[in-house]
RNA sequence: GGGCGUUUAGCUCAGUCGGUUCAGAGCACCUGCCUUACAAGCAGGGGGUCACUAGUUCGAAUCUAGUAACGCCCA
């Protein structure tokens, strides 16, 4: 059968994917074989798949087969989150469209619609992942939102409560208006826009021409404001303090305080002060016991508090009140001025800072053991300089704001009772309960009188149980799951979310099981584009996974991924990696079709050249398989994929085969393509985890047992080799390229035969290993020892040995001068930097004795070489 | 404003213990080849003041300090 010149991965790819989950390849359970297990970071069930998903699932494939062929147990557990503020805002804007809108209808209706959109969608990356030959184990595929870790979350939260770790209380939070719920600090993205700042003068109370002047970006909160405060040391305004002042427009009368927090150089150092509205005024208003006057209502619209424009959004009123106060004669000037704004990362809306009543989690005693597991390296970070991150923020850390106003999700287990008190319980019943015990006044109480904490939770304080939750560990501590794969091995994500998601997970790892969560985080960088901008949707640069997949071959789209990806460093993203990805794909192919087409031919003996090979290449693969275990071991992926790169093109393709290739047309020695054909099996199973259909497809066809699977086979010794032959092969080498380098400058083509003439000096003697290989190589007619020098020949020096090619058509005296003297010029040279370090007496009496004898040996080849330039320079000119 | 990191070839990056495995790799580029596995290929080649300055040292891409640019996180 003919074997196309052209890999197709299309027609490959699906075909030992679904053979390899019917032969349920992936598929883990415990047993006493030592386990390896990943958690995937789960996907948000509102995503598709992008190119950090590629990347990051790419990397944690590549882990999870090279260790199923160490011999492990591998288990790659998938899943997906709930996120509840992204897919409650699809569930809304879906509604939307079919005219419904989700205040007319109830929680549970709600939740019907968003069970309806997860099943639908929830499901389609999980689906992309294995386009791209994700090792996962499906049937183990978990959702936050399942039964049994809904319940675990429960569970933790009422533990966490008990324990005193989680309480109410009423905090400036940063406010979503258009998601209408509080979102995290690590959910709001800080940007920098044009604003401006407005000076407004604040009359002195009773008078009509005394102020103060106060800047401000935000003129519509100054209906919010319950002072103004400035510097005591502020000579301008020591008159003012304790003095009244009069809000613009509604004529609030507020006190002029005095603190050192305001610094006198920004604006006119007089800042107003709205509690209800920034996070500093908010503490100093503690600080002074000042009144907050909220003025917003939770769409971004003003309340009756504001007393006027009350209705209309904040930022209508921005411009309105602008005009009045100008208007009014209360506005100095304006100034442009550049400032940050926070916006919320799901909703893209101006986070406004508000005080409501949230849920928190404290995070100080969590934070003190997850920080020093990290340090003391339990858990490894790769790269470790992501540690001093790491240790920063544990050591800053801020209690977790974990309640979110939105349905879809895990609702808050708090039941309050008619008199605004709560009680915290698993279920209504068992909260009633509670609240009979907790409260006797109430002993008439029912199940109907309980409400039910309208919130649900973070989508976080879900995924931060994930390695516990998916075995089932938080429920059932003693299960056989959580036993065998617990601690799991590797995690893989990228650094933005090293501290809501890793840091936490280490916490709740080491909070309710008393053990870490996995033994090392790889952390990825980001995907970005050519330019480096990071890849969006509004800026419409991300290339769609799955059409690269179809053009390149998944395998391809793997290597370009890796290509270019250490280890916590961004990559840029470009197409051509996946070229590259898929023309190395042909490459190997094509090293196959070569093989396959040699017909055996029993009677032959093996040539020694083939046996030399053989030789050379088994140590060549056993020295590159070790330093590629050390790659692994230093999870330096990208490293490894390019010494497999160079280790198939450079070593086996274009040095190994060529050197035992059998004549055109003629048949090869058994041996000689039992060795080869071993080789080429060993480099696909060493490959298969970077591209595991390429490898899987050839393996097949090599052996065709459809029975035997590579991605079982087990990964290879490192085998004690003949490292000389390496070192005995780089003389040979060098004497091959300068041939080809003669015929390239002599138009010699390479199926004329030539004549090389060897002569060695200082009564070496010649290591003949290699010869017949060099003849092979360069088509050598014959090549001969000779001990004196040949004249009109073509010539050139290794190391202290001279090379003849005896063709005098091609000899000119002149280039041959001239082409010496430029060796012995630069040899001389490199002797003068050499005696320079021996000559310096400092030198040789510090350095180590190694170095000092390296030199000295640099210095005997050096002169040596320059003798024999020197001589066949005076014999060329005689 | 605070913390951290980066700076090596046109691009993306290695460079572990300061010293011949130190100036490297891949890509890109240039030259020559449609040589019978592969032009998605083969054989060659050019290209860097290791950001800058000072210091430590017999010796610095590597260690120290400062400067500059860029990036990330936090406020």
């Amino acid at each position: 059968m003919e074997i196309p010149s052209k890999y197709d991965p299309r027609s490959v790819e699906d075909k030992w994917y679904a053979w390899w989950q019917e032969q349920k390849i992936f598929k883990s359970e415990p047993d006493n074989r030592p386990p390896y297990c990943i958690v995937i970071p789960p996907p948000n069930v509102t995503g598709i798949l992008h190119m950090g998903h590629m990347l990051n699932n790419t990397i944690q494939d590549i882990l999870v087969r090279r260790a199923r062929m160490l011999g492990k147990n591998a288990c790659w557990l998938p899943g997906t989150d709930h996120a509840s503020i992204a897919t409650e805002a699809k569930v809304v804007a879906k509604l939307k469209e079919q005219g419904i809108d989700k205040k007319s209808i109830t929680r549970e209706e709600f939740l019907k619609h968003a069970w309806e959109w997860k099943e639908k969608h929830g499901g389609i990356i999980l689906e992309q992942l294995k386009k791209l030959g994700a090792s996962c184990d499906w049937d183990r595929t978990k959702f936050t939102m399942d039964a049994d870790l809904s319940e675990s979350v429960i569970d933790v939260f009422i533990k966490l409560y008990n324990k005193g770790f989680i309480y109410r209380g009423v905090r400036m939070v940063n406010w979503d208006s258009k998601a209408l719920t509080a979102v995290s600090d690590e959910e709001v993205i800080y940007k920098e826009v044009n604003s401006k700042f407005y000076y407004l003068k604040y009359y002195l109370e009773g008078s009509a021409d005394k102020y103060i002047t106060i800047a401000t970006t935000r003129p519509e909160t100054i209906l919010g404001d319950t002072a103004v405060c400035v510097n005591p040391a502020d000579e301008r305004y020591k008159d003012f303090v304790g003095k009244t002042v009069l809000v613009p427009l509604i004529n609030r009368p507020i006190k002029i305080i005095a603190d050192t927090y305001v610094e006198m150089e920004f604006g006119t150092g007089a800042l107003k002060v709205t509690p209800a509205h920034d996070i500093n005024d908010y503490n100093l208003g503690i600080k002074h016991n000042l009144e907050s006057i909220d003025i917003f209502n939770d769409n971004g619209t003003l309340n009756e508090k504001a007393i006027i424009y009350v209705g209309e959004d904040r930022f209508v009123v921005r411009t309105k009140i602008v005009e009045e106060l100008n208007a009014k004669g209360h506005l100095l000037k304006t100034e442009d001025i550049i400032n940050k704004v926070g916006f919320s990362e799901r909703t893209d809306e101006v986070i406004e800072p508000k005080l409501s009543i949230q849920w928190f989690c404290k995070m100080g005693e969590m934070a003190k053991p997850a920080l020093d597991v990290v340090m003391n390296d339990t858990v490894k970070f790769h790269p470790a300089k992501f540690k001093n991150t790491y240790k920063h923020w544990m050591e800053n850390v801020k209690d977790w704001c974990i309640s979110r106003q939105l349905w879809w999700g895990h609702r808050i287990p708090a039941y309050y009772l008619p008199n605004g008190k709560y009680v915290v319980a698993k279920t209504a019943e068992e909260a009633l309960v509670l609240a009979h015990k907790e409260f006797p006044q109430f002993s008439s109480l029912t199940v109907k009188d309980l409400r039910q904490d309208e919130d649900v939770l973070d989508t976080w304080f879900s995924s931060w149980l994930w390695p516990l939750s998916v075995f089932d560990g938080i429920r059932n501590p003693g299960n056989k799951d959580i036993n065998y794969y617990y601690p799991t091995d590797d995690l893989i994500t990228a650094p933005e979310i090293l501290f809501f998601w890793v840091a936490r997970m280490i916490m709740a790892g080491l909070e309710f099981r008393g053990a870490i969560p996995f033994k090392n985080v790889y952390l990825t960088g980001i995907v970005r584009d050519k330019q480096g901008r990071k890849m969006s949707k509004s800026l419409n640069n991300s290339p769609d996974p799955l059409l690269l997949m179809d053009e390149y071959g998944a395998d391809g789209v793997r290597m370009g991924m890796l290509l270019c990806s250490a280890a916590g460093n961004d990559l840029l993203y470009d197409d051509s990696l996946c070229e590259q990805g898929r023309n190395f794909c042909n490459k190997i192919w094509n090293a196959f079709r070569l093989i396959n087409g040699w017909e055996v031919s029993p009677s032959l003996a093996q040539p020694e050249t083939a046996k030399v090979a053989g030789e050379w290449f088994n140590a060549v693969f056993n020295q590159s398989l070790e330093q590629l275990n050390d790659h692994f071991a230093k999870y330096r992926l990208s490293d490894a994929l390019m010494l497999l790169y160079k280790l198939m093109r450079d070593d086996y393709c274009s040095w190994y085969l060529e050197m035992i290739k059998p004549p055109y047309q003629q048949p090869v020695d058994a041996l000689t393509m039992e060795e080869a054909r071993s080789f080429f099996g060993k480099l696909l199973k060493i490959m298969h985890p970077f591209m595991p259909f390429i490898t899987e497809e050839i393996w097949q066809r090599m052996g065709g047992q459809m029975h035997t699977t590579i991605s079982l086979e087990q990964w290879p010794d490192v085998e004690p080799c003949n490292n000389a032959l390496i070192h005995a092969f780089e003389f040979a080498e060098t004497v091959i390229s300068e041939i080809r380098n003669i015929r390239k400058e002599k138009n010699i083509p390479q199926k004329d035969t030539v004549e090389l003439f060897v002569k060695k000096n200082y009564n070496e003697q010649p290591d003949t290993t290699f010869d017949g290989i060099v003849a092979k190589l360069c088509n050598l007619e014959k090549l001969s020892y000779t001990d004196v020098k040949l004249e009109n020949t073509l010539s050139f020096v290794v190391r202290n040995t001279e090379f003849y090619i005896p063709l005098t058509q091609h000899f000119n005296v002149e280039e041959e001068i001239k082409k010496l003297e430029e060796e012995l010029n630069y040899t001389r040279g490199f002797l003068t930097s050499v005696m320079k370090k021996l000559d310096n007496k400092s030198f040789v009496n510090n350095a180590p004795a190694k170095v000092v004898e390296m030199e000295n040996k640099k210095k005997t080849d050096a002169e040596a070489r320059i003798k024999v330039l020197e001589e066949q320079i005076n014999s060329l000119r005689k």
